[in-house]
DNA sequence: AAAACCGCCTGTCGGC
DNA sequence: TGCCGACAGGCGGTTT
């Protein structure tokens, strides 16, 4: 589900609901989100424990206890971690973990595909968790430039694309933003990557940045099943102008949106926009 | 090295 | 109506 832009929001609708919470109980629904624990560590690593930090890295969700020991979450396609105060939500479909707190206050994962990953690590090292210990420059610290950009294109034959979705390369981009990105730049996602100008890389580094902080303004896009923290939607799905958009016209030049498979993943774009 | 392919799950949609 | 395949904000492991 969630790429960048809705990982954040989640994070900061969650952060100030459930820090410093005292924490009950922990329930396991489903046993196979946890990738390194099992549910009796987890159950005891947390009770009365409470978070003191809610952080993001790419599409991670890391979890500060007041002790040495850290939650990490992905929520890959269609996760979606939620708060809520007192006892009457009643249980959804597909309800993967539970954690109550001592106030009635509750964390729950729902995941319809089962999907989603959780790791208990007891200090700063993420290397057991090699998609988060080799996370690429987000698109929004500042050390992604045009110039870190231009070498993780450089000298490859494979789709730019490809190279946009590749979470070593660059942390948290997903399948909407990148055809938003490529959209925005001009760029036909098929291109190969060491052939871009670089011309074209400065307009592609450009619209990724636009397209993340706007997306975050607009508390993410939701597509299908992405809600925040607080079970709210986003919008930013209102400013899609070609993810999920075939055969819709071009809002620029009015030619029809196209899809295609590029790195296995459906592409959109506008073939008179993106030569 | 790097790129393609498959599997993990459940649900929805469109075509026949 | 129902059956069947394609497809879905992701990514790790295996094969080529």
């Amino acid at each position: 589900m969630p790429e960048l832009p809705e990982v954040e929001t989640v994070r900061r609708t969650l952060e100030h609901k459930i820090l410093g919470h005292k924490i009950q109980k922990t329930n396991v629904l489903y046993p196979r989100l946890l990738q390194n624990v099992d549910e009796t560590e987890l159950a005891d690593a947390l009770k009365g424990r409470y978070f003191t930090k809610l952080a993001r890295k790419g599409k991670y969700l890391i979890t500060h206890l007041d002790s040495d020991a850290k939650l990490v979450i992905h929520l890959r396609m269609t996760g979606q971690l939620t708060a809520t105060q007192g006892l009457e939500t009643p249980l959804e479909k597909h309800t993967s973990l539970q954690i109550h707190f001592e106030d009635e206050l509750e964390l729950r994962l729902v995941d319809q595909r089962k999907f989603a990953t959780l790791h208990l690590v007891y200090n700063s090292e993420f290397v057991g968790i090699k998609g988060l210990a080799q996370m690429g420059v987000e698109p929004l610290d500042e050390s992604f430039t045009p110039q870190y950009l231009k070498e993780q294109l450089e000298g490859r034959r494979a789709a730019v694309k490809s190279v946009l979705l590749d979470q070593r390369r660059i942390g948290g981009l997903g399948n909407i933003y990148a055809d938003e990105s490529l959209f925005r730049s001009g760029i036909f996602p098929g291109k190969p990557a060491g052939s871009l100008t670089i011309n074209e890389i400065q307009k592609l580094h450009t619209a990724i940045e636009n397209v993340i902080s706007e997306a975050i303004r607009h508390r993410g896009t939701s597509f299908r099943d992405y809600v925040d923290g607080d079970g709210q939607q986003g919008s930013f799905q209102a400013r899609l102008q070609v993810y999920g958009k075939e055969g819709d016209v071009c809002q620029v030049c009015g030619q029809i949106i196209a899809r295609m498979k590029i790195a296995g993943r459906s592409s959109y774009y506008c073939a008179d926009c993106q030569g």
